[in-house]
DNA sequence: TTGAAAGCGCTAACAG
DNA sequence: CTGTTAGCGCTTTCAA
């Protein structure tokens, strides 16, 4: 039998080439230091035992993987759904493999992963990671990591800006005179959230508009529509929310009370997610460009783990800033006059 | 310094423990075959030093990667996000990391991304594959693999099946009057595509009901919306859809011209993606139990990837069923009586 | 129960 | 240009 049942190994390769593994190995990383000839007889073997070189053993030699590492709180969330398609395409074109994991919004379970993933990755990407700070300057300091969302202190990260968006809103909503503007926060664990909270807070209080609030709440539908109620009671005629989906969630649920949107309640999403487009009507938003961001911290990281040696820390902490921009759809209108 | 900067290896474990490798091995892969007190000793400077396996060095020396690699069309199609999220959970209880790769829908794509992740894991999910069944079982004979949505010959498959249902779909439909019922086709390329052509045809033909087709059409709202016009002159009172994604979009269009669903127009999806709860008003659908299949796959896969030596092939070609169900929501009523 | 030694498959100096 | 040698970090006989 020529054809043995075990992958054929660089060895396999070398004794049927008549060369050493050495050359062999040399043949397939850089053609250019072996003679032509070898090189011929080389690939001829291989391609006749069908050897492929084993990625394992070459990870361990040369110390580094060519994994990267995708951390993030919810795959199933539309918003991150479009960054892993996009990292994913782009790793892959990168010659490398992508390991996703998904924390199910714990900080306890991006802990665990991050402690797994490490040793095999060359490179984490944390979107909108809940750890600790601390934490996550202690993965930055064992592999090149960058945060996709917000600034962490000593890490590398993808700053997606929506301040100035959220203000501008706010001026529009004036504009339209709408005085006063519901504000649906974001769930109580998330450091976004408290983010927004203080942009709305500020920019309402600078232009004069009085934000009415509700929540804390998930992030699920079911919390924009459970505020309807009260909301209508408040004398609000527009409303911002925390996401897409909690917006999706109170524009149906209006519309499903007879009201109108815009007619009678403006409303306006954060995140540009496949719901903004599904909601009828097209939900107005503040586009927040993950994707880009996650492509953008796959770039400084290919950088780095080209790098000859793996050199931990690597990666300066650097803090690049992507903005967001509103989509204006169909949900904001002037607001109704009393009658 | 203690701390030195490398990250410490077994090494580094068995000296501080003042035991050899092996012993420190043992300790944490098999605990009974040690003291005791050597385990005690091992466990607490692996503390102090803050050791963790190397899991490629492990792999390479018990020839197993403990990976899982699922490949799959469209990780952005919300039909596959459950599929990805569950299975991501399962792996990472099982212990094992999962590579998840897209195809963008292409057959050359799929090929290129099976080849590259097959060296890197111990069992394969395709999902919804486009390759030929000849390449699939070229995988299978690599690496334990298993095909997720139809039968494969001659590879592990875990069919979804829906023509009962479908069926039953018609027949309901029937009893609520609907003798014209418009039947919109998925995309050409699509395996499952043709199957359910058929099934819709044949079930048609029995129950005596007049089945209009459009198509074959990309997965997207715009190919329901764009079939709105025709639909409306051909007579039909009910339409079924490829999927969820068609049927929602249908759906829109339909009300958006002002006409009433299901009051003008009944309309059926096949998923029960997520989509179907955002619709307004709720569809109704054909649940198909895609997540529960990748599960399914999986523990297929983690009997075998436990199995000492990695064999090949080592997965029968079994074809495990699991049933749809229809989901009766909000879309489908009588057929209107003529004015 | 434990250690020494060989090996998983590949790479990287270092001579030649 | 090419072969030899010595690992990468861990597991696993095989003896002791």
């Amino acid at each position: 039998m020529t054809s043995s049942s075990r992958t054929p190994t660089i060895k396999d390769v070398a004794a049927r080439a008549a060369v050493s593994a050495s050359t062999v190995s040399r043949a397939f990383s850089r053609p250019d230091m072996v003679a032509e000839a070898a090189y011929q007889r080389v690939m001829k073997a291989a391609e006749e035992l069908g050897y492929q070189p084993n990625p394992l053993a070459r990870s361990l030699a040369l110390r580094r993987t060519g994994n990267v590492g995708l951390i993030l709180p919810d795959i199933a969330n539309p918003y991150f759904t479009p960054l892993v398609k996009q990292v994913q395409r782009r790793t892959r074109a990168l010659g490398r493999s992508l390991l996703v994991a998904d924390t199910d919004q714990s900080d306890v379970v991006e802990n665990e992963l991050a402690e797994a993933l490490i040793p095999q990755v060359d490179g984490l990407i944390m979107a909108s990671p809940r750890s600790h700070p601390e934490a996550l300057r202690g993965f930055a300091a064992r592999v090149p990591t960058v945060v996709v969302g917000f600034p962490v202190e000593g890490v590398r990260s993808v700053i997606l800006r929506t301040r100035p968006q959220m203000t501008e809103t706010l001026t529009r909503l004036k504009h339209l005179n709408h005085d006063q503007v519901a504000w649906l926060r974001g769930p109580r664990e998330a450091a976004v959230a408290d983010e927004r909270d203080r942009f709305m807070r500020s920019a309402a209080e600078e232009l004069g508009i009085s934000l009415l609030e509700w929540g804390p709440m998930p992030i699920a539908q079911e919390s924009g529509a459970a505020v309807v109620d009260e909301l209508l009671e408040s004398g609000a005629t527009a409303a911002v929310a925390f996401n897409d989906q909690i917006a999706f969630g109170l524009v149906t649920e209006l519309r499903h009370r007879g009201l109108g949107v815009p007619g009678d309640v403006s409303v306006i999403g954060i995140d540009d997610s496949i719901l903004s487009r599904l909601c009828v009507p097209a939900l107005t938003t503040i586009r927040v460009p993950i994707a880009s961001g996650g492509l953008e911290a796959l770039e400084a990281l290919d950088a780095v783990m080209n790098l000859p040696e793996r050199r931990i820390a690597s990666l300066r902490p650097v803090h690049t800033v992507i903005s967001s921009e509103i989509v204006d759809r169909a949900t904001v209108a002037v607001r109704k006059v009393q009658r």
